[in-house]
RNA sequence: GCGCCUGUAGCUCAGCUGGAUAGAGCAACGGACUUCUAAUCCGUAGGUCGGGGGUUCGACUCCCUCCAGGCGUACCA
């Protein structure tokens, strides 16, 4: 619709020009944008101010002009007006709205889908969490964004590919190891002073049990080296599984799960650091090796390989995502909690020095969680291990609530997720307000096939032309801006533009439930209220789908 | 100190990268269920968009500068 008017207004200042009565052909930044008050139409532009200066005229003047030029073959414009500084505003008629409800049905869980990405290969990293203990609230969130981020990507035609990088190296693996290891000595009764840099989380014991029932006293035999490495990779191992059991319960699946120790092992991080060595970025210093990474826009030099020959952890990154456009992505997105963000031109840097545009390489900050229960915040830190985990909160509220939570902030902005009201099954909660709408529609059709015999709905023009109530031409309007709000998400990365969409969107179904009926005595006006309500339906289930969040029959 | 993020109604937040009279939800107050699910709806009230400058036809949005809060500033990951 926006596409369409848009060319006719250029068609219209055309000719204006053509007959003289503007001055220049030239009409740059021409936008069409929906006006926020229903009293300045369905649409409206700014053309006439935007032109003004070219064109050397007052804005009004070149909106007459404009607007006596108008050809309208389709009849789309039911009338015009000029407004304020200049704005031309348009009133569309009610029955070039009603295609839009059929292509609702024709495409059905397609529309809103689009090819902007062109098939371009993306890759989309996120959760994570090293796995050395439970996923916690933080984690969720960042879950939340990430596969909603890849899910929308996906539907705009980009060729995702959702990755979990696993930090199996190092040295949290191996602290993680030392805690099981002193617990399993402790459970052997011997007197052990646990370090206080150790996990202290309940769950350590469970694996030191585990390998207390099935080892014996095996790993006290071994050196104690050895007896750590075991107890690390098998705690990893257990750790990630449940990780990937969590995700699994909150609906999430990755593509991919790649390893930090690969990378290692696959003398991938040695060729990297050689080879920026030989390109001089990466020079020795104080028997450390450093990174120019302030040639490069960061504050400072950073270390690659410390003095005592083990590699940090920017090392093994600069290698890993080096990796990922070796494998051929031309976009990759990370996601990350915001307390890393200072490592953010680490990362740019080596990936500049290596020759590639900055752009390519997006990261989403995730902000803090605050975890609350009736307003009291819950303490959460993986160390001390008092913290609230994903998978408790998925028990308490549902994966659903959860998801939808996550996704009714921009990711910029701290949340404040309270457990009890994310439970309330009322207004508080904005998943069942728009899951309510889903349920109410099936709902209706229940009713329409046990009482009407209706079990489908069909397009046909005279029952479409009955709607004509202002509450449905908001709604097909506000159909009808689902695909751009989608195109714009994504642009943007901004998941939540799509919850708020939906909201509103189920705002607008809900009031127009309580004012009309769908089922009336009028069988032409019934299926065409149908055909309009089933649209909404659809619309709802897509959008939700793309959140990760279910669309239920009933409630 | 420096860097990043945030500051919008009593509370929690949107605001489509510069558009018209700044919008929702909650809380408050007043209404609507013999009617397709009241997990809903309708109405009332609520604002110097943190402060101050600047850019222009036009600023919550862009620039500068202060103020407040959060986070970061490792040869940790």
């Amino acid at each position: 619709m926006k596409l369409k008017l848009k060319e006719i207004i250029l068609n219209a200042a055309k000719k204006a020009h053509e007959n003289g009565a503007l001055p220049s052909s030239e009409f740059p930044g021409v936008e069409i944008e929906e006006p926020k008050v229903e009293s300045h139409g369905d649409l409206s532009t700014n053309i006439a101010m935007i032109s003004a200066a070219i064109q050397k005229l007052p804005p009004r003047k070149i909106a007459e002009a404009i607007i006596n030029h108008l050809e309208d073959p389709e009849n789309i414009i039911e009338k015009t007006d000029i407004a304020g500084p200049g704005f031309i505003n348009f009133f569309i008629t009610m029955s070039s709205w009603y295609p839009v409800l059929r292509k609702i049905h024709t495409e059905d869980t397609s529309y809103g889908a689009s090819d902007i990405g062109k098939g371009e290969k993306i890759q989309v990293e996120f959760v994570s969490a090293n796995p050395t203990g439970p996923l916690h609230v933080g984690h969720g969130r960042g879950a939340a964004v990430g596969d909603s981020v890849a899910r929308l990507l996906s539907f705009c035609g980009y060729n995702v590919q959702k990755e979990y990088y696993v930090n199996d190296s190092g040295r949290q693996i191996r602290t993680l190891g030392l805690s099981v290891f002193s617990r399993y000595r402790e459970l052997h009764g011997e007197d052990v002073d646990f370090p206080a840099d150790c996990y202290q989380g309940e769950y350590i014991y469970g694996f030191a049990r585990t390998l207390m029932e099935e080892k014996k006293h095996d790993l006290q035999d071994k050196n104690e080296d050895d007896a750590i490495i075991y107890c690390a990779r098998f705690a990893a191992k257990n750790i990630l599984d449940g990780i990937a059991t969590d995700l699994d319960r909150f609906g999430i699946s990755f593509d991919n799960w790649y390893s930090e120790q690969t990378l290692y092992e696959s003398g991938k991080v040695d060729a990297v650091i050689e080879d920026l060595k030989k390109r001089d970025i990466i020079y020795e210093k104080d028997g450390a090796l450093w990174f120019r990474t302030s040639d490069y826009g960061d504050e400072k030099d950073r270390v690659v390989v410390r003095q005592n020959g083990l590699k940090t952890y920017f090392a093994s990154d600069i290698a890993y995502h080096q990796d990922k456009f070796d494998r051929g992505f031309k976009r990759i997105i990370d996601v990350w909690g915001a307390d890393h963000h200072g490592y953010i031109p680490r990362i740019e840097a080596s990936i500049a020095a290596s020759g590639r545009k900055r752009d390519r390489f997006n990261v989403i900050l995730v902000q803090l969680v605050n975890l609350l229960r009736d307003g009291e915040p819950v303490a959460m830190s993986t160390r001390s291990g008092e913290f609230e985990t994903l998978s408790d909160v998925i028990n308490e509220v549902g994966a659903d609530a959860a998801r939808f939570i996550f996704l009714t902030r921009h990711y910029e902005s701290p949340l404040d997720f309270d457990l009890e009201l994310a439970k309330k099954k009322s207004n508080d909660n904005p998943v069942y307000y728009v899951q309510y709408v889903h349920a109410r529609i099936s709902s209706i059709m229940r009713k329409a096939e046990q009482e009407k015999q209706i079990k489908d709905v069909a397009w046909s023009d005279p029952a479409v032309s009955m709607l004509k109530a202002p509450e449905e031409a908001q709604l097909i309007r506000a159909l009808a801006r689902y695909p751009e709000v989608l195109q714009v998400s994504a642009k943007h990365l901004e998941p939540h533009r799509i919850t708020f969409y939906l909201m509103n969107l189920a705002s607008l179904f809900h009031s127009y439930y309580n004012k009309h009926k769908v089922l009336t005595e009028d069988s032409l006006l019934t299926q065409g209220r149908l055909y309009l309500v089933v649209a909404v339906k659809k619309v709802i289930r897509n959008g939700l789908t793309l959140l990760g969040v279910s669309a239920p029959e009933k409630m």
